[in-house]
DNA sequence: TAACCTACCAAACACTTGTTAGGGAAGGAT
DNA sequence: ATCCTTCCCTAACAAGTGTTTGGTAGGTTA
């Protein structure tokens, strides 16, 4: 297990000297596969074949599975939080907040949309695991951005001050995350107008008004 | 592979003669490990562990681990439909229906709250091998009915008509389903009071109307 | 007492899993 | 022509998987 050199497989540089993109696609596949069958269920050889290779040829790229899910998850992350930052960073009013972090939410799940499925589904036990303690911070931090803004905003009477705020913290992330499993870029929306209409029934609600 | 008499692991009627309630505590376990890691990721070894037996012990009750999970599935599909078409024989209005709807399906989630997680986590891809069939079966009548009330209730003016009403389906369904990742009996609120907040954001919005 | 049934254990089975070691073809650099 | 690097294949490994087989302790019935 001794370091020879300079392999391609270094550690966890997204982007590298000599650009090894076939490693991107190699990622982008598996991302797609964990997305769809899960992570446990979805064996290397299943991952090869799909990206036409033999299943140990992945060992050349990466250096386990388990990195593989790792390198997925934390570029990912990654990206969620630059544009969750710039988000927070404008200081906007908690209304103005809300609507920019859920159309930022989109948007990553445009991009990311195997990614977030996986985080989905895999981050509430992955988040026990040391290697993937990540995902336990970045639960803690969203969930502080989150329930600030409508605490805010709760405090400013721009939203109820009636509901339970955790619940409707609860309600909010869930109702922005779970597009992921039906979402398909492409399709007839864009993130933009999807935001727009999540926006409008979380905050107007889908009840007509008398 | 002959039938060899009245073995106790019949087919799959929950309600047997001699009343084998060991039978139901194996599958509550299951239901449990299966919630907590995945179908995949779960050994039966480990939920053999849990139980207090060995593995091979669990075959003596049932036909395989997928069996375990069939009859887990779709024992609280059963009885979800057994609700739902209480509420939709009412033959109510379409915002009262919708309360109804919501309401039963938290309702659900407190009693079945293991094989709402496991159904939410594993239903997609089950639902392509035939065995599963039903789970894509429900999941048609399951939107039909959510679908339709929300169409009835556009067209009679109750809920906003600029909506997308596909949108607000997955909207409704998903808020109230994920639920079942984070809620745990006994907490803070009964089942009723959170159908009745939730019915609250999704109906009225978390706005504060000027 | 003998037969029987229930619920389990002990030990193995065939198979799949992630992973590794060694090698080799292609192509650019020297 | 030689070397080196990149990228992949072949072939295997050990560990873990769901499952089966045969046996058995303890209670119930005849």
């Amino acid at each position: 297990m001794t370091d020879n050199g300079p392999v391609p497989n270094s550690k966890k540089t997204a982007t590298e000297r000599p650009a090894p993109e076939r490693r991107g696609e190699l990622l982008a596949t598996a991302a797609e596969v964990f997305a769809a069958h899960g992570y446990n269920a979805t064996t290397v050889r299943r991952i090869a074949d799909e990206a036409g290779l033999l299943a140990g040829s992945l060992y050349y790229h990466f250096d386990s599975k388990e990195s593989m899910l790792d390198e997925i998850l934390s570029t990912f992350l990654d990206e969620l939080w630059d544009g969750y930052d710039a988000v927070l960073a404008a200081r906007l009013g908690p209304r103005e907040t809300l609507e920019a972090l859920v159309t930022e939410s989109f948007r990553e799940i445009d991009r990311h949309r195997p990614a977030v499925a996986i985080y989905q589904r895999e981050s509430r036990h992955l988040a026990l695991q040391p290697r993937f303690a990540y995902l336990a911070e970045s639960q803690r931090r969203f969930e502080q951005a989150w329930l600030g803004t409508l605490r805010r905003g709760a405090a400013a009477g721009v939203f109820r001050a009636d509901l339970d705020v955790r619940l409707a913290y609860r309600f909010v992330r869930d109702t922005v995350w779970v597009a992921a499993s039906w979402y398909r870029p492409g399709g007839a929306h864009s993130p933009e107008e999807i935001a727009r209409q999540y926006l409008s029934m979380v905050l107007e609600g889908i009840a007509v008004r008398e």
